[in-house]
DNA sequence: CGTATAACTTAGTAGCCTGCCC
DNA sequence: GGGCAGGCTACTAAGTTATACG
């Protein structure tokens, strides 16, 4: 039995908020019957570059035999070169994805010769292609073309929307190249194809001026769909899924949007004891169905799991969610360490990043579980307009962010006493929603000099103390104001060592936690960026410390908004 | 009404860029 | 002025949810 979470949520779109009132810039009224914008008119994509064939010297050997490849099984065959010092290609699923592809490209007299890719060898591209990114790192400024992209991006990188110049997140079309699915994926290594104008959909104002198609050649269609927010799209070949061209989060189209998911998520703040009271009374339903759909809310909502749809198998990672969780990804403990009714998950998730965690649950959910035959969990019933599981994510974020800077921040502490504080918050929501990242290459490394730092500090410290004690005695012995002074100025040596010891200290402890989490995708997409602007405004933080620029840019609204009382 | 797919958000990372230290 | 650490951004894959469709 599978019951995607989907169905359960009564799904209801929000209609008219108030305006988006940025500065003022955004007057107009919002929109109803779902359109989007009322004018839209852009420049169309930018392709990748076309393929530019190897000079003749640069070889390719089939079987010890150089042998010059016709350009299109050349270019297939660079992007393999490209990728040679990656683990991509050892592994045997993307060797023979590439391969049944790359043939595909060949000649038939190649295809003839080309029979086994343990015969090619590939290591004079490689060598040629390193040699041309070392050349580049070595080029000016002015030879990388900088002023040349920033033409293109102003070209190309911005539209209008109802008269407003919008900058697009991503203007370029996806260059061809090997595909790259994160963990075990079965489609790694396979071909992902050069996106040409007759595969584009453009859409647009009709009363706008067209992007044109390159010279010669004919876009697929040029519709005016004022119900959708995207500027073009093409189909890819590896999945068959659409891409889009969409504006940059700073745009009002997607400031607007996340404003409003904060207040949905706000929304479920009133009324999410009511909807805990309902699923735990829930569990003890006759019906199996019910009972289930309880149990996946209960972890949605306390462990923050992803609803887990269902994936076509053979197509993706083998990966879940709470509703996709099979039987083999949970362990049930009636007892272990001295707690009672323990679960252990221990699944991957989105993106392949390993979930695991072992947690005690209450009774009734754990005699649930212990009954659970077949192969999925189901899900929940309508409880709020516009509450999806996702929302659960979202408020489960915000609401630890606020309760977190709450308890840790200290009103006397010093700014960066205080932004360590604010990362914790902030840390405590990564391991909630489990977002990892690998340790930083150099990790190890930059922790000693951080610690080479902090000793030198630590000796320079207590030198400015003996210098102080010297000087307090000097000061007693003499009586004058020259020897008093120098006293002070020792003193505020010593504080000022102080301080910077203490930055350094808080700068490792800092880093050391956050080794393996990434802070990044909380801040950017589950923390209400209001919550953060009312931090920084009660305890006098510059918003710069928290938002870089285009973080800012992106929080545009709540900047504007919040003020130093907003609760979430 | 249920499924398929279009639309849009969320995700980690490669590699460039900047600014600091020596 | 060169090297390197760390921040930032572009990129695109991989999710969820909305909507279309038969």
């Amino acid at each position: 039995i599978y019951l995607s979470i989907v169905h359960i949520f009564q799904v209801i779109s929000i209609k008219t908020v108030s305006c988006f009132l940025v500065n003022c810039r955004w007057e107009e009224e919002r929109y109803t019957d779902g359109v989007k914008w009322k004018f839209l008119e852009h420049k169309g994509p930018v392709f990748a570059p076309p393929y530019d064939p190897l000079p003749s010297n640069v070889k390719f050997y089939y079987d010890g035999k150089p042998m010059k490849l016709s350009p299109e099984a050349e270019e297939v065959a660079t992007f393999f070169a490209k990728m040679l010092d990656h683990e991509y290609t050892t592994k045997d699923i993307f060797r023979k994805n590439f391969f049944k592809d790359w043939r595909k490209e060949m000649t038939s007299e190649e295809k003839a010769i080309i029979t086994d890719l343990k015969k090619c060898n590939f290591s004079d591209m490689s060598e040629y292609f390193k040699a041309q990114s070392e050349a580049r790192k070595a080029m000016t400024k002015e030879d990388k073309q900088v002023k040349e992209n920033e033409r293109i991006l102003q070209e190309y990188g911005f539209c209008i929307m109802d008269n407003h110049r919008e900058r697009i997140a991503n203007f370029r079309i996806e260059p061809p190249g090997l595909f790259r699915g994160r963990g075990d994926h079965p489609k790694m290594g396979m071909l992902k194809r050069r996106i040409r104008p007759q595969d584009i959909i453009i859409n647009c104002s009709k009363d706008s001026k067209h992007p044109e198609p390159p010279p010669g050649t004919k876009w697929k269609e040029v519709r005016h769909d004022n119900k959708v927010t995207w500027l073009v799209s093409w189909t890819e070949n590896i999945q068959g899924s659409i891409k889009y061209i969409m504006l940059n989060p700073s745009s009002r189209i997607k400031g607007e949007k996340d404003w409003q998911k904060y207040e949905t998520a706000r929304r479920l703040k009133k009324c999410v004891d009511r909807i805990r009271n309902q699923y735990r009374e829930d569990w003890k339903s006759k019906e199996m169905r019910i009972r289930q759909r309880a149990v996946a809310l209960y972890f949605i909502d306390k462990l923050a799991l992803r609803a887990g749809n269902e994936k076509e198998e053979g197509e993706t990672a083998d990966t879940v969610g709470c509703c996709s969780v099979r039987v083999e990804h949970i362990k049930l403990y009636p007892e272990s360490d001295g707690q009672e009714y323990v679960v252990e998950f221990d699944f991957l998730g989105k993106d392949s990043i390993r979930y695991y965690n072992k947690v005690p649950v209450e009774k009734r959910v754990f005699k649930n579980l212990q009954h659970l035959h077949h192969k999925y969990l189901c899900t929940m019933t309508e409880l709020m307009d516009g509450l999806t599981a996702k929302v659960f994510r979202t408020y489960n974020a915000s609401i630890t962010l606020q309760q977190q800077l709450k308890q840790l921040t200290n009103s006397e502490d010093n700014v960066p006493a205080k932004i360590l504080s604010y990362n914790r918050a902030n840390r405590a929501v990564a391991i909630l929603c489990n977002h990892q990242r690998a340790p930083p290459k150099t990790f190890e490394k930059s922790m000693q000099n951080l610690q080479t730092k902090i000793d030198a500090k630590r000796d320079q410290l207590s030198d400015a103390k003996r210098e102080l004690k010297s000087a307090k005695a000097d000061a007693k012995m003499r009586k004058d104001e020259k020897s008093k002074k120098a006293v002070e100025s020792k003193k505020k040596a010593v504080q000022r060592i102080e301080e910077q010891l203490m930055k350094l200290e808080v700068q490792a402890t800092d880093r050391e936690e956050n080794k393996q989490i990434a802070l990044g995708t909380s801040k950017l997409n589950y923390l209400d960026p209001r919550i953060s602007v009312a931090w920084c405004k009660k305890f006098g933080i510059p918003i710069e410390k928290i938002y870089n620029k285009t973080q800012r840019e992106k929080f545009a609204w709540a900047i504007d908004m919040a003020d130093e009382d907003f609760e979430f």
